[in-house]
DNA sequence: TTGTACGCGTTATCAC
DNA sequence: GTGATAACGCGTACAA
């Protein structure tokens, strides 16, 4: 009756395959060096005792885990959890497990969080764009923990990263807006403080209107946390201003969708008396009515390539290599032409 | 210049603070043992050389890992998202770490995982859903892991599960859709093998239908796989039999935004051509035109609650107490009555 | 209050 | 091709 925890360890596997534990553990890592007949009798007798490697132990001999760590900004929004999702499925065929944490856009939670993978022997660490504090380079270098930055890609930054240039994108989806006849700009961004894709979001919008001559004291910018509501309260002050701006544009596809929804309770046609756009393409944007014009970025590809340079990095211990991957203007029926 | 790993340890510390590593140790985990003054000499070594204890060894000496582990089907959707993401920040504040890992609606993958979990010392997992392979639950049991089941709830199952009854809420909702006068209903389902949570959704359409007295052979059923295009497909299928129903029931949201995507692009108005419902009440269902009839389901607060009952199972070694959640009705526009 | 000494399950090095 | 043995870093009796 007291059967209680009876967690086989690999001796009692080397007891009932009648063999020293050496050789288990050989034949589960290097089956290459075991004859085939002791490499059945092992394998039926991990079966028959339904062995699962000790993950602690094997950390402690060993140097590898077979882990990779990710520590992202919130899996609430789709956002990242597609991208992810990839990066995840990319891992499992590598043979590697992904250690997720979240950090609710908290860098001392981040910090504190890579501090709990690294001693969880993880071998490298993805991270969510460049912004951090030094400290927290500091020690995954001294650690000597192979780390990759995704979503985001600045030319001028040396850390490696995966991902898009956020001002750049933004930047042309600005151009484009100018192109269709629209001075009267005001911007919705999503939190800049402490969050380089949110900043350069923003800074692409405020360089190409500066390129333009507008005043950028004269364009009004609200910026606000990654929320629907406070996407669709900040479009209402915007309406509620004497100059109404021609168009709203949003840091990302939530805000702009809530700034969508708001319109439309204030009876506040798009894209006849406003027009908005967003950033991400996400499936959001594709299912409002009108359909968002927004930014597309392959969040799936960037997974699944931010997977295969991590582990490379880790594998082969070279410096990881930036990319950058391409993101494209869609333009949708959320925006009116005024030329 | 050959600084390479000095991955500091409990050693180093002991030495750097003139201590026994014992001392060290209880300095981290029982600071009521030890003297207000060896304390502070403690903390400072550990803060001086940047000390992390070692998982794999705090694992092989002590029993707890202060690690939870979750599986679930996939990351890519809302519906697990937002009941994760407060899953993990309950955990986080009651000490414990989260590791994540989706299964891709795959039992064998999950499975696997479940074996990697427990090889990885999880404390305690989540799993969602009440169907498995029995030998799942045999291993959770020999390895004496407690587990809880999440996103659903049946009365008459014993196993510990937080959530809400998936038939009864679909059942509750299929009253109202009776009740406003729809009696040619179309069904599109998501996948039901090996999902109880699709197929009691299912189960409780097609029971009400039956109570009703409608012949359930004369009802169009189409399962298809979680996915917007999916759902498009399907609608568009349903549209073109000869025989158009008056109401598309769909298995949850996800699905029925793509139905109501499709019946745009094919200038079927809804729900003044036809009416569509969904299941889950994420913000998909907000954000469309009109606003998506659906179950609204309290998704952070269901894991909130797992995280409270899964560390209290894990803590005191009770066995787990299953709790069902109320689900709400939400009626939209997405829905029209024929009395 | 603090220190000593052992063991946790695995991998790697060395013989055989 | 296989077996003995020494680490790996920590927690915890037990001793002082």
């Amino acid at each position: 009756m007291t059967s209680h925890q009876a967690v086989p360890t690999l001796d009692d596997v080397a007891k009932a395959a009648g063999v020293s534990p050496a050789t288990v553990s050989r034949s589960l890592n290097s089956p290459g060096l075991v004859s085939k007949s002791t490499l059945k009798r092992v394998k039926s007798a991990v079966d028959a005792l339904g062995y699962t490697p000790h993950f602690g132990a094997r950390f402690m001999s060993a140097k590898r885990t077979m882990t990779i760590g990710a520590i992202i900004p919130t899996m609430e929004n789709a956002i990242f959890a597609k991208g992810i999702q990839a990066f995840q499925e990319r891992l499992h065929s590598l043979g590697y497990t992904l250690l997720i944490s979240s950090s609710s856009y908290d860098p001392e939670i981040e910090a504190e969080q890579v501090r709990a993978l690294a001693s969880r022997g993880a071998d490298g660490i993805l991270l969510i764009g460049y912004w951090r504090e030094e400290r927290v380079y500091e020690f995954l270098k001294q650690r000597n923990i192979p780390f990759l930055l995704a979503w985001a890609f600045a030319a001028n930054n040396a850390l490696p990263a995966i991902g898009f240039d956020n001002r750049a994108s933004m930047y042309q989806l600005c151009d484009r807006v100018l192109a269709m006849g629209h001075r009267n700009v005001a911007v919705i961004s999503g939190t800049t403080e402490g969050n380089d894709r949110a900043s350069n979001r923003l800074k692409g919008i405020t360089e190409r209107l500066k390129v333009e001559g507008i005043d950028l004291a004269s364009v009004p910018i609200i910026e606000t946390p990654y929320d629907i509501d406070n996407g669709a309260d900040a479009f209402e002050r915007l309406m509620r201003l004497s100059d109404r701006p021609s168009i709203v544009m949003c840091g990302n596809d939530v805000l702009a969708v809530g700034a969508m929804q708001r319109a439309q309770e204030m009876g506040i046609k798009v894209p006849d008396d406003v027009s908005i756009t967003g950033f991400d393409g996400i499936e959001l944007a594709r299912v409002v009515t009108p359909k968002l014009t927004t930014v597309r970025v392959p969040h799936s590809e960037m997974g699944r390539r931010a997977a295969d340079e991590l582990v490379r990095m880790v594998e082969s211990g070279d410096v990881g290599r930036s990319q950058e991957l391409p993101s494209e203007i869609v333009v949708e029926k959320s925006i009116a032409s005024l030329v």
